[in-house]
DNA sequence: AAGACGAAAGTGGTTGA
DNA sequence: TCAACAACTTTCGTCTT
């Protein structure tokens, strides 16, 4: 029953030409293993929606709807109960059951359905933008629809709230995007996003570990054009970094700049510290401060100094 | 002239009394 | 609620390539 996968990705890489690319399906990313492009961000899900109820009537069995999400507001299970038009068609009697239904629908109907109607459109337009896997959106809705029902939008813009969602999600999926992304792709301030983001998971009690800096490494190499070889040195300096305890505390997004800086200066590809500070998010004052402690503490000096030679 | 470097002051958030 | 604190940013002057 299981689809191979691999078999769907038999792709050329449109940078390098070259057939080994490797797809990251938790991340819905597709990178090419020899030059270190990120191909494709958003990837098909490959896998079946449907369940099996009973393996002898399989056949006749499969529930064909859409199946059930919260990135719809009502789940996407919603019916409404008709229009006029309908009304014709019925007696008296059943007449007045039907305007009952109607009236009860529209009482159900509260505000907190037109509110997640609304923020899930915007919801959908952030996640399109950022070109996020239908997970993390999902996993996005989910959390602004807990949020809409614990009330935590009162005294906060919607706008606001759903950008933080989206940021938990992309942490908890370990699929992650910058503060910067957010702002960009929602319109609201980076700080602001921050603010609700922290309220968000504090209120729900959602647990995230701190993000992982070679998390960031795939995206911010191909940004920065640097080959495959630069990137498995970057994520090598930083897994030396994490035995020294050279990473916590510190922000991942700084010590990922500060690796690639150093990588691709060992692998002669050396990129200034603006252009690797601007893909990062960071300025270039962190990440000579982390790159300073790189090179002292895990002593790659002798490998900078050899390149120089060349 | 551009890039790298470093000092100093400022920002926003966390922590602990 | 406030102050101390760490990480990061902004700004700016100086050195290096």
């Amino acid at each position: 029953m299981n689809i191979n996968r691999s078999t769907k990705y038999v792709k050329k890489c449109p940078e390098c030409g070259g057939f080994n690319l490797s797809v990251n399906s938790d991340k819905g990313e597709v990178i090419c293993r020899d030059c270190g492009l990120v191909v494709e961000d958003k990837m098909i899900d490959f896998d079946q929606e449907w369940r099996e109820f009973d393996s002898d009537t399989s056949g006749a069995r499969r529930r064909a709807g859409a199946p059930m999400s919260f990135r719809q507001f009502d789940k996407g299970l919603g019916t409404d109960v008709g229009q006029a038009a309908d009304l014709y068609r019925l007696g008296g009697k059943n007449k007045n059951k039907f305007f009952r239904l109607r009236k009860w629908q529209q009482r159900v109907s509260t505000a907190i359905e037109r509110n997640l109607k609304l923020a899930l459109s915007e919801l959908k337009r952030i996640s399109s933008f950022l070109k996020l896997p239908e997970s993390v959106e999902e996993e996005a809705s989910r959390i602004y629809t807990m949020a809409v029902q614990k009330g935590l939008v009162r005294g906060r813009s919607m706008e606001s709230v759903v950008a933080g969602a989206v940021y938990a999600a992309c942490r908890k999926h370990d699929v992650p995007r910058t503060l910067d992304e957010l702002s960009e792709a929602s319109g609201i301030d980076r700080k602001e996003i921050g603010r609700t983001y922290r309220f968000v998971i504090r209120e729900l009690e959602i647990k995230i570990l701190p993000s992982n800096p070679i998390d960031y490494i795939p995206r911010f190499a191909s940004e920065l054009k640097l080959t495959a070889m630069t990137q498995s040195k970057a994520v090598e300096i930083i897994e030396e970094a994490r035995k020294i305890a050279l990473t916590s505390g510190r922000g991942p997004t700084g010590i990922a700049a500060a690796a690639l800086y150093v990588a691709a200066l060992i692998n002669g590809e050396k990129r200034t510290q603006r252009a690797v500070a601007d893909v990062a998010g960071v300025t270039e004052v962190t990440i000579r401060n982390r790159y300073k402690e790189l090179l002292s503490e895990l002593g790659l000096e002798d490998e900078i100094k050899k390149k120089k030679k060349d």
